[in-house]
DNA sequence: TAGTTACTTAGCTAATATCCTAATGTAATA
DNA sequence: TATTACATTAGGATATTAGCTAAGTAACTA
């Protein structure tokens, strides 16, 4: 369960628009790591990347690209994992959907309230 | 549909612990306005309130609660509605409706995904 | 072992965010 | 009409964030 100080680091961490754009890249596997390339059998997640391969997208650079990957590792939203001297990244799904969680219990509590203040069912609607 | 623009702003309004406590009381009806208490048959949603209504939970001035309140309002997670010289807030549910979807068809996509890459579906882990 | 690659840390600047008080606008009330 | 209540706007101080370059660390490679 996410403490409200959790969730703030989460809303922080994609508040920023090139943050947004790693998270979404990140989760969607938008991104494919080079050395994936050159190495195919990799034992690694179809989807990880790694820092630089991000970096590659964005006119940012490499420290301040590393530093947006820090703060979404620190919200929870990705996991980072060093092999040799790259570091893969990976989406943390349980933390997306434990949010996903949240915000439908705030809809489902609010609907059933709504319905016991104005007795109007939101399917009547 | 939620564009990114308006996903940047739901994120940065929700990032600050004071608008994040505004947000979850709006909802959550935590708050009572006063003046409804005075004048018990106001047409009013019985979980709006009002700015300094909100402003009294808290230990900050009423300007800047009220610009915390203007943020969530160009946010689209709450509605403003200015009646008599009170401004009476209510949450916007339809923004976190949409909010939930999105976190809930993220987190299902990765899931469909995943089964895809791994032939390992969530069900059986 | 020397060089290269991948990434992080440190230190700096500019922009943005968060708070305040004072002043202003506007509606209700005595 | 004068006063009070509610809220916003304006202007300013301070803190935080987001970017940079340069330097440092660690692991791979020739």
């Amino acid at each position: 369960m996410l403490d409200m100080e959790q969730k703030l680091k989460i809303f922080k961490a994609l508040s920023n628009e090139t943050r947004f754009l790693i998270f979404k890249n990140v989760f969607t596997g938008g991104y494919t790591c080079s050395l994936d390339k050159k190495q195919p059998g990799v034992e690694v997640n179809p989807i990880a990347t790694c820092v630089s391969t991000i970096a590659e997208h964005f006119n940012f650079s490499l420290p301040t690209i590393s530093a947006h990957i820090k703060e979404l590792k620190e919200a929870k939203i990705i996991t980072v994992e060093k092999k040799g001297n790259k570091v893969y990244i990976e989406p943390n799904i349980q933390t997306i959907r434990e949010m996903a969680g949240c915000f439908t219990t705030l809809v489902k509590n609010f609907d059933e309230n709504r319905e016991l203040f104005f007795n109007d069912p939101v399917a009547m609607q």
